[in-house]
DNA sequence: GTATATTTTTAGATTAGCCTAAAAAATAAT
DNA sequence: ATTATTTTTTAGGCTAATCTAAAAATATAC
C-alpha cells in the first residue's frame, strides 16, 4: 500500500521514464516534484523498500513490474475522472488536469469499474492518451502516418519522423508536436497534398511532410 | 486552509454537537475518531488556532460561525457525492458512504458547482439527509428517532444513520429507506422493542435498529 | 591525470499527527 | 469534606515527509 505521496513520486518516475523504458536520475525527480534532491533520495529509499522501482546509487531508479502496474492503475484513474469532467460536467479539456490529480488517489475499484462503465468504457481521455484497462494493460495504438489517413479523421500526433531539421522546424512553425489534436479535413488527389486542423487552426500540407507525422486514433 | 485530518475532525464535531448546538467533549471526539484522547487535545489545540472552534479546558469544544460553514462545505461535498453514486453510478444507497468519506475532501468549488448542476440541484442524498446550499445555508426539518416515537405515530423516514454498513444492510433488508412511510404499532415495554409498519409489511425492532431510524411527520 | 565542477547522498532538524504514561483537574462516593 | 474515580491535559517519543548544510561520489576541464 502506497502513501498518497508516494503514489505520485512513482507515477512522476513512471512517466520521466517512458513507461519504465529508462532510468531516472534524483534531480530529474527532484525538478519533476519541485522538491530537493535530498528528499528524493529519501523518498527513493522507500519506494525501494516497497519493491516498486530498482534503485542504483548516483545512477538512477527504475520501475519493477510491480511499480509499472501500480503506476498505471493511478493513471487509468486519473484518465477516467478526466474523461469525467470533461464528458460530463462540461469542463473544457484544459482544466481538468488539477482536479484530476486530486480524484487520482480516491481508493475504491468498485468506483472505478462503475466509473468506466458509465462512461461507457472509453479508449482515450480528453487529451487523446489511450486509458489504461482494469489489469493496468495500456492498448498502445498502432501509430500510421497522415498520407495514409482518411479524410474525416480526428487523432493525436503521436510522434514525427525526426531525420531532417529542417523538417522538423517546419514542423515546429505549424505546431505539429506530439499530443496535439489533430483532423483531416481535405485531400487533393493530383499531388496528394491534404489540409489538416492542427488544434485550432488549418494548414496545408505537402505529400511528403504528411508521411512523416505519425498518428493515433 | 485546513488539512484532511482537521476536516475530518471537524466534521465529527459538527456532527457531534449537533449542529453545533451544544459543546463537545475530549473523550466523546476520541471514540467518534477512533483515537486517544491526548491526540484530541492536540487536535482541539490546532482548530482552536485556525479559529474553527473554541476551546475550554476540561469542559469541551465548540464550533465558530466560520467552523459551522466549513464543515457544512465538507458534508455538502459529502452528500452531493452520495447523490452521484447512487443515482448515476447505481451504487446501493448503503455502500457509498466510504467512498464518500474520500470524495468529500476534493478541493474544487468549480467541481462541487459542476456537479450539483450534474445532478439536478439535489435537495436531500439518497439517505434523505438534506444538502446544504452552496452558501451552506441547510434547511432542517426535525427528525425524531423511531424510538421516542408514541405508538399509533404516522410518518416518512427522513433518514437513517449511516454508520455501520450492517445496520444499513440490515435496514436494506427491511424496506427501511428514506421516503418510506412508517406507523408505529406497538411498543414493548421491558425491551423497548417495537413492532412497525414499514410502507406495507410489518416487522419487530429491537431498540438499538429504532434509535437508527429518523422520521419526520 | 590532477583539479574543478556537478550531482547525489548523508547528517541533523522540523512539522503534522499519532502514541503511552503520568500528572492535574473535575466529578462522584462515602 | 475527604477520598476515590473518571476525565482531561501535559510530557516525551515515534514516524512520514520535508528541509538545509555538508560530505562523498561522479563527471568535466585543462
Amino acid at each position: 500500500m502506497l502513501s498518497l505521496t508516494e503514489e505520485n513520486y512513482l507515477k512522476a518516475i513512471y512517466h520521466l521514464s517512458d513507461g519504465g523504458s529508462k532510468a531516472v536520475l534524483t534531480n530529474e525527480l527532484a525538478e519533476a516534484m519541485s522538491t530537493k534532491a535530498a528528499s528524493v533520495t529519501d523518498m527513493i529509499k522507500k519506494l525501494s523498500a516497497k519493491e516498486v522501482i530498482t534503485y542504483e546509487k548516483y545512477y538512477g531508479v527504475n520501475v519493477t513490474i510491480k511499480g509499472k502496474s501500480e503506476a498505471l492503475i493511478v493513471i487509468r484513474k486519473h484518465r477516467l475522472w478526466e474523461t469525467f469532467l470533461v464528458e460530463k460536467l462540461g469542463f473544457a479539456w484544459d482544466e481538468v488536469h488539477d482536479v484530476a490529480e486530486q480524484l487520482e488517489h480516491i481508493n475504491s475499484p468498485r468506483l472505478i469499474e462503475k466509473l468506466d462503465e458509465f462512461l461507457g468504457y472509453p479508449k482515450v481521455d480528453p487529451h487523446g492518451d489511450p486509458i489504461p484497462d482494469n489489469k493496468g494493460k495500456i492498448k498502445l495504438q498502432p501509430q500510421v502516418p497522415v498520407d495514409q489517413l482518411q479524410v474525416g479523421f480526428q487523432g493525436k500526433i503521436a510522434a514525427v519522423k525526426d531525420s531532417d531539421s529542417n523538417l522538423l522546424k517546419y514542423l515546429d512553425k505549424i505546431g505539429a508536436k506530439p499530443g496535439v489534436k489533430i483532423k483531416v479535413l481535405g485531400k487533393e488527389e493530383y499531388d496528394e497534398s491534404m489540409e489538416i486542423l492542427i488544434e485550432d487552426h488549418r494548414v496545408f500540407i505537402s505529400k511528403e511532410v504528411s508521411q512523416n507525422i505519425l498518428v493515433v486514433g
